[in-house]
DNA sequence: CTGAAAGCGCTTACAG
DNA sequence: CTGAAAGCGCTTACAG
């Protein structure tokens, strides 16, 4: 029995929907019917075409499908850099919800560079998916992100914003994320704070810096220009940008960072600087990662839940496939969480004392 | 004209090799041959092609092609945890030596289960890919694994060994690694030292293991079992891992762990404790993060090179295309990175005192 | 619910 | 180097 199944199997061409009709005795559109999961097709009719499937080893030819039906069941998740913890959440995230109805996600990694970017949805577009998932590669082009959308498949960008292209983003609410987290360190009787990291030619950076100013405005403290200080977002980054900034001004007593990854990097500088974080200084996060509530001291950061995002975003997916209508931006909600890294100081310190 | 170009794209249906044979002024295999990059086509004809595809905004249909010629530019890279940041390193060594040989490479995320293992390959089976980088789920099948690669298309394994597969892998030398890092703290006169880390049914963990052991009774030192404390790899694995072993034997004076990020967890355990490592208790990692010399201490440890990996691994693809002949497993080499995690002890520490 | 026929857009021999 | 023809393995109307 094995040995007869291995033997058909090996024997010659792979099998087709023609061989499959013929071992369950039906006709090829029988069979086709049934590999599509059409409705209407006796039960009994789709065990015996499932029966020859595996009897055969059939396997479907994706391509001969596509190359028919125009359709696919591929979705891009086209992902500006793959070392980033916070995004590889959001992808898995996506993954989860695009399983869910039936797509294939594949990750493609442009590493932050719009040649890759340019160049692998071009490939993606010779392999006709189904949709694109992006978080857009800094410059990138406002035309470009517009005609992907216009002469192709539905485009959802993630955690970035293009400005000018005629593409839904669903995306943190960096500003109120930013506005919460300043609120509560002004809160705390911090006057001079410091916000570091981040790259200024991404709109996150842009909505974070402006949230961060308007709780400092509100509460009439003014931010020397020095005290804002972008840099790589990875952790070198934070790590840099921490020293910079305290070497020009001591008196910082609190640290704002553009993620969670900038603020470890501002831990370490800290550290070998004889700072401990949430006693002699102040320093929150944003994106709430994982290993955030297990530094220490804990992070205090600001909460965006990857599973909204990627929730949100395959909800417009669908929307844009089902009415052909191109679905509005969202914002996804943000919490503070506050943990153990931010120290009272001033008056507010004393006060407690 | 750009008003012209716009009607033409949108007017209709998709541009085909036909259209492009035609407002080229060729036939439809003359533009095949273009297309596929085949040499013996007059420099003049090529420019009239290119003229053409440009003009009419053509897209390559890879379904049509690939249906046809039963060949395919995918390669899969099928990841077993996107959220592990060394093999988002490996990942993308991977991408950059496949885009050299001119494949596109996608990644698959399984999430360490088998069950999402054997869905995807499924899927990437009917899509046809031209081949596999796997790094298998715990509990992965021999057989599974070996039909993979007898029925389809090449298949290399990264990081992890499937025992019984017929089937080449690319990983470190786990065994050597840990071996240095071990004899590296018995020179420095630590006699009590843990193993954390780690899930025991990998095959990983077992080499990194035995290299412990090895280094261990060559120089005559008894591992007690309880001294040996597997976790999660995550960052959490390795606080809970540390703070068991430390529990049950407070003189233990070093700790090697199974990775980097298990070490963040335990430096993590460690100052919750009030100790200092590199001071009170001598830490080792395996990796080489990028963020281990950001740690403070900056984190001993034994590196890998990604590139390496990624390398070797696509050389063995390339053979297996080529000479239809699987190609033979590769170690990949290993090196000891003394940071400032370790300190002396004992009669050692005393001697340099 | 089933069958025979056409066709998706390429590539592949093969003849010129 | 080029052209006419066949065919890859499906899906899609359309007739029964």
């Amino acid at each position: 029995m094995a040995e007869s199944k291995k033997t058909r199997r090996s024997s010659g061409r792979k099998a087709t929907v023609i061989d499959v009709a013929k071992v369950a005795g039906v006709s090829k559109s029988t069979v086709s019917l049934v590999l599509r999961g059409n409705a209407g097709v006796k039960a009994e009719t789709i065990e015996k075409v499932n029966q020859a499937i595996r009897e055969l080893g059939y396997i479907y030819n994706r391509d001969a499908a596509g190359l028919r039906s125009r359709e696919s069941n591929l979705v891009a998740i086209v992902a500006n850099d793959l070392a980033n913890p916070y995004l590889a959440q959001v992808i898995i995230a996506l993954e989860g919800q695009l399983e869910r109805l039936g797509f294939m996600p594949i990750v493609v990694n442009i590493n932050e560079s719009v040649t890759r970017q340019t160049d692998m949805v071009a490939s993606l577009k010779e392999h006709n998916v189904a949709g694109y998932f992006i978080t857009p590669a800094p410059d990138t082009d406002a035309n470009w992100l517009t005609e992907l959308a216009n002469s192709q498949h539905p485009v959802v960008c993630l955690m970035r914003d293009v400005e000018g292209a005629l593409v839904p983003t669903v995306m943190p609410d960096n500003r109120l994320g930013m506005y919460l987290s300043t609120r509560y360190l002004i809160g705390l009787g911090h006057e001079r704070i410091a916000f570091i990291g981040g790259i200024a030619s991404i709109s996150d950076y842009q909505e974070r810096k402006e949230g961060f100013l308007q709780a400092m405005n509100e509460a009439g403290l003014v931010v020397k220009p020095s005290d804002i200080e972008p840099s790589s977002t990875k952790r070198q980054g934070g790590k840099i940008a921490l020293n910079r900034v305290l070497d020009r001004a001591p008196e910082i007593t609190a640290i704002v960072c553009f993620t969670d990854v900038v603020a470890y990097g501002a831990y370490t500088a800290l550290s070998e600087r004889g700072l401990t974080p949430g006693k002699d200084i102040a320093v929150v996060g944003f994106d709430d990662l994982e290993d955030s509530r297990l530094m220490s001291p804990a992070l205090t950061t600001v909460r965006v839940s990857a599973e909204d995002i990627g929730q949100m975003a395959c909800e417009r997916l669908q929307q844009w496939r089902e009415n052909l209508t191109v679905p509005e931006s969202a914002l996804v909600g943000v919490e503070l969480v506050v943990r153990s890294s931010c120290c009272s100081v001033g008056k507010k310190a004393r006060g407690l004392a």
